[in-house]
DNA sequence: GTTAAACTTGACTATTTTAGTAAGGTATAT
DNA sequence: ATATACCTTACTAAAATAGTCAAGTTTAAC
């Protein structure tokens, strides 16, 4: 059970964009640069956080992306299902009465891993952008 | 983000005994047949769990495998340390001073995640067998 | 004792997912 | 103009997962 790069990536780029000020765009090389990601890997992400309306970008020459919201109002539970960084912890396709044998009911487990899933995206929804960038005199880049 | 099939079919398959008669034996074979899990592979989960103290074998025919406590005894926690299904949601090394990009301090992200993972396993800390096979008149199988 | 059911072990493999790379664009500030 | 920076699609190497295979050993029951 792990966290892959999609995800984790995402919000790093996007914290350390918040870090800074909000009116001037932030470029991916720098991002890239400071995080130490792929700048490749980078603009695949962005793709998708900009088609979600996470950031909006800025072409040209000392252009780049900006958050489209105050860091406060973008969770990361926001954030993961623009990168389709999911959480699937049952088996079974959850809309279908089957369960994850091909049986006609649920299986015994089944709603203890609903409740996990739950539990997990209860988290993602209580987190923002802005509870990563609070403490700017940390010794984090 | 997801559960992989070792972690899920162990506890489905804990379950599964759970459900019977403490004093005898639950074969492998009933198990991969009730619930749809490969007895080969079965075989694999279940010689972890007995390394791990969380069943005995009982060999011979009419054997099988039991419980060596009380299902209320036996937390999630304990079983998914058992077959190797661990939560990973920092990508550095935690001991390590240094952070996930090779600088030299955490990045920014680290204590979000940090508080992820330990939001997941006091889940897995509070759940136990007993939880799940209270409802034996459900139906589940 | 024989047998058969059941556990035990270690090695091996196909499939899937992840984590990127590569290449070739397009838009725009300066 | 042109350099900078975003945008898109396709491809691929490596790792993890989800098993399978083969060849045992043990022991209850007949
Ligand atoms: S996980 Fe949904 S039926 Fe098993
Ligand atoms: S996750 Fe620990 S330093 Fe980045």
């Amino acid at each position: 059970m792990k966290l892959t790069t999609k995800g984790r990536y995402a919000v790093m780029a996007l914290a350390d964009i918040a870090k800074f000020d909000r009116n001037s765009p932030i470029s991916l090389r720098d991002i890239s640069l400071r995080q130490g990601i792929s700048l490749l890997y980078l603009e695949q992400i962005f793709s998708k956080l900009r088609k979600n309306e996470i950031v909006k970008s800025v072409r040209g020459s000392s252009g780049g992306y900006i958050l489209t919201k105050n860091p406060e109002q973008i969770k990361l539970s926001n954030i993961f299902s623009a990168v389709d960084e999911k959480v699937k912890t049952v088996n079974c396709k959850k809309e279908s009465k089957k369960g994850c044998n091909g049986k006609s009911s649920k299986c015994i487990t089944h709603n203890l891993w609903d409740e996990l899933e739950l539990h997990i995206n209860d988290f993602f929804n209580k987190k923002n952008l802005g509870d990563l960038v609070k403490g700017k005199n940390e010794n984090t880049i």
